[in-house]
DNA sequence: CTGAGTGCAAACAGTTTGCATTACT
DNA sequence: AGTAATGCAAACTGTTTGCACTCAG
């Protein structure tokens, strides 16, 4: 993820590049991903306080640094977005709820671009497969 | 969605056929799909009582007649599991959040084979895509 | 200096839970 | 008859909002 291009866009939004959001994107930066808010308001060592960082969160998504993910919880997760990083999709193990991080793509492209001659405009999409992560299914095999 | 085959499932489970099973079942069967708790409440003419809904619809999920579906609400929707009902996916406008059903799959199955090498387990999947639905295509063409 | 952003407290929405009552099988 | 399921009210969780204060540009 770019910083400087986050930025850009930032300004260009007429937003402003905080502690908070620098410290949010930081997160990201350090190899993360699928953060939920609570999990970036640990990492960051912020108190219980969180108003501020969904506000933060909202405005990244706005801009389209960030998207929202909806994996497997009840709670909203965030990830850089495509045109910031790279594109990729998650795994999801359905034992440990461990979310692994699966780069590149899946979608069978001739299909995909199908879609649109049925008047569909695909945008954007989301792919979330779920299944056993290695050490959960060392765990099963073993039964 | 075949009814005789739910039953089956669920008294397999210990489980009962209620009234309001058989009426949660029967929306589905109506041809809907990517419910809300809420849209199901409704639609049953439920007064405000969600509480033995949400009970219903997490049995029907656990016995895998229903799976859970994550879109861009922020609750939780429900759909007729891949064995009970054809595999298929979703289409959400971005513009007026409707959900259109999208019959079939287009993951590219060569790819998908290849992560189980990779010591992850697939087991599920769920795509989304996002983008906007032909009448909300035609509001912005004509901008 | 000005308006975007923050921290706090209080409100909200969707969902969950405990408990007494009801109704499938 | 016995236990899963229901209805009600109260609790919980993640998120949102209003407001006065702060700080980035």
């Amino acid at each position: 993820m770019d910083l400087a291009r986050a930025t850009d866009t930032l300004h260009h939004h007429g937003l402003r590049l905080t502690r908070l959001k620098r410290a949010v994107l930081q997160q990201f930066m350090d190899g993360g991903c699928a953060f939920t808010a609570e999990e970036i308001g640990d990492r960051m060592g912020l108190g219980g306080e969180r108003s501020a960082l969904y506000r933060c969160l909202a405005s990244l998504e706005e801009v389209g640094i960030l998207t929202r993910l909806y994996l497997d919880d009840d709670c909203r997760r965030y990830d850089v977005a495509d045109g910031f990083g790279a594109h990729h999709h998650h795994l999801v193990c359905t034992r440990c709820a461990a979310v692994e991080r699966l780069e590149g793509c899946l979608l069978d492209r001739a299909a995909t671009s199908r879609l649109s001659h049925r008047g569909f405009l695909v945008r954007d999409h989301q792919l979330v497969l779920r299944g056993l992560c290695p050490d959960c299914r060392r765990g099963e095999d073993a039964r």
